[in-house]
DNA sequence: AATGAATGAGCATTCATTCAT
DNA sequence: TATGAATGAATGCTCATTCAT
């Protein structure tokens, strides 16, 4: 029990230090001050300090994954499926800055940095786009020459690239709405096989 | 063998240097190896590491910037135009894996390390998406109600996404010409104004 | 093997080292091994290299402080106690002769590294022989005249520069009690008020 | 000619670096601009950066010392011979503060950086004083049992410390006029043979 | 004689990781 | 389990010196 809390305390401190610092930066030492731990508590626990970032990931991730699958089970329509995950992204990012900027940066680096670490938990949140295309093509509603595998990255680099900008301050922030609105109609209406409407 | 020489082959030396190691893991030394000049030569022509990184953003998306715009003076049908865009910055990444490495990992990281780096060039480049969209809202050939500015990042984290996928030897490789086609079939029928055909 | 053994013998490690070969040409890992600890345990105990420095200013002069000032308790003649001063300090750079060359160099860089090193303990110790000047004026013994300022400057830099070239072996080297009796003599007669005798 | 102007204004730009940022902190560079030639050409005219020391050293020295010796010259008697030594030292090195600094630091460092520097110039000024001394014994105006090698130290240690402090603003600045008396009152009348009256 | 671009050895400091307690 | 003192490898940057021009 304490165990599990530990390992609990350690992520969520990991995330908040890495999305601070960006993960060279941060300090051991950081996140176990963070995390109210010894630094050497966070050894065992974790193997190294990449095994915390990818944990991070996996953790975070595989909890929005099971959160956007929930909502999208009450929905039929691949049209307002994709809508709730269009949304469900940008509110989560919008809200979760660290998160978001653990995603946009870290994400990246961690290919680069573990060889065989193989994005499993983040390709299967991606996936979820395809599903919802493949199902509308199945009903007829989005287009037949549709490629799921191209497209469910077209989507999710989008998504990526528009709340990254969130955390820049670069320019104009547009709303979640707004934002989610532009999205929706550009995809779907995109996507739309002859004869439907958006 | 002069000045101007170096200078550039420092530039090219670290672009590869950082897209093979990363910044964090790319050592000065590494860079003077490949560029085959001493290590303190380097801090004649650069203040600090984090300087390389960013002169090597400037200068290799400006020359970018040049061709693209070179390349889209040539056509007036803003739908030819996004065309142009795509397949070019696609098939740049296609060839310039180094490049692609740095545009998708380190720029993320840059305006972390550098608080007052405002992306310039990589603004400028993305504004030519914008500059597109806008021109084919005035001749009503895209819908009134997109948002350029949401857009544009929209496009462009989109290539920027499909593109990353290609260094990892993730999925299946589509080709530049297959991912360009399905891009600008999604793009340009979700922005065509009514009564337009693609 | 406590900490506060490491911390003592990091600043006897320093003392040596300092004296050897300079701050400048001594490294931090020359310390450490001297002190026969890590590189980077050095920077448990201390902030930086000027650091260890100051300290072992300030640990060393307070311990010459305090054994000097209770050898000059038990006397009450000015003349005698200033004897007492003087053979002290003549016979500890005599003994020690690391702590006399860290005195006579680095002392004097000090100022010029660090603009807020006040020489605190070292200007305690200089005042010690204002304290005896003041006593032996008020006991008339002195001469009314004598600025005590200035005087213990010139006592001070008199046995410091006597002891300076004691490290030198640029010429004969006169014994501590020899020394000490030509300073006495000059010392006291030349302070000596009118009637007295030394 | 144009050599010897090099020469003359490499080793004046030299004692005023030194002075300001002392000898491990100043920059063949600085001294290079300092003496508005190139870096280059300082090692056509010295060996490496520490014979630029040195050689401020002798260059300086050797000209206090023509200067005292002529101001020697018109006078006999010893007690006046010092007091003329004495605020000739003290004047030159209250007009002069980088000559002051770079003899009160850079001098002490000297010996330790150039094992075989056996501060010839220096000695020959200090020896001054020890002449001055025997001379004074000779005319049973000093006392005969003053070792002159040990009170020449002493004398310049106090002259040296005195001067020193001028450079630091710790405490009062006494005036060249105040603090020369007051050291010739203490010598003077410390070395004074029986009978003799200052 | 003069230049200044180029060199590359050298070092203070950091921080992931270990391990005695 | 938990601690945190200790470790020591690793590296960006400086600057005295050289040398082609």
């Amino acid at each position: 029990m304490k165990a599990v809390n530990k390992h609990a305390k350690i992520i969520s401190a990991a995330t908040k230090v890495f999305a601070k610092k960006g993960f060279f930066n941060a300090r051991i030492s950081d996140i176990a001050k963070e995390a109210k731990v010894a630094d050497g508590t966070i050894y065992l626990y974790f193997n190294n300090k990449i095994d915390i970032l990818i944990s991070v990931f996996e953790e975070e991730i595989g909890r929005i994954i099971l959160q956007v699958r929930e909502l999208l089970a009450k929905e039929q329509d691949p049209r307002k499926k994709l809508e709730i995950f269009v949304f469900n992204h940008l509110s989560i990012m919008k809200k979760n800055k660290y998160l978001a900027e653990v995603i946009h940066i870290e994400l990246r680096q961690t290919t680069k940095l573990v060889k065989d670490y193989r994005e499993s938990k983040f390709s299967e949140y991606i996936d979820i786009i395809a599903e919802i295309i493949e199902q509308g093509q199945q009903q007829n509603i989005f287009r037949e020459d549709i490629l799921s595998n191209i497209i469910k990255r077209t989507i999710f680099g989008a998504l990526d690239e528009v709340s990254r900008v969130w955390n820049l301050s670069l320019e104009t922030h547009y709303s979640v709405e707004e934002t989610g609105c532009q999205l929706i109609k550009l995809f779907v209406s995109g996507m739309l096989a002859p004869g439907q409407s958006s």
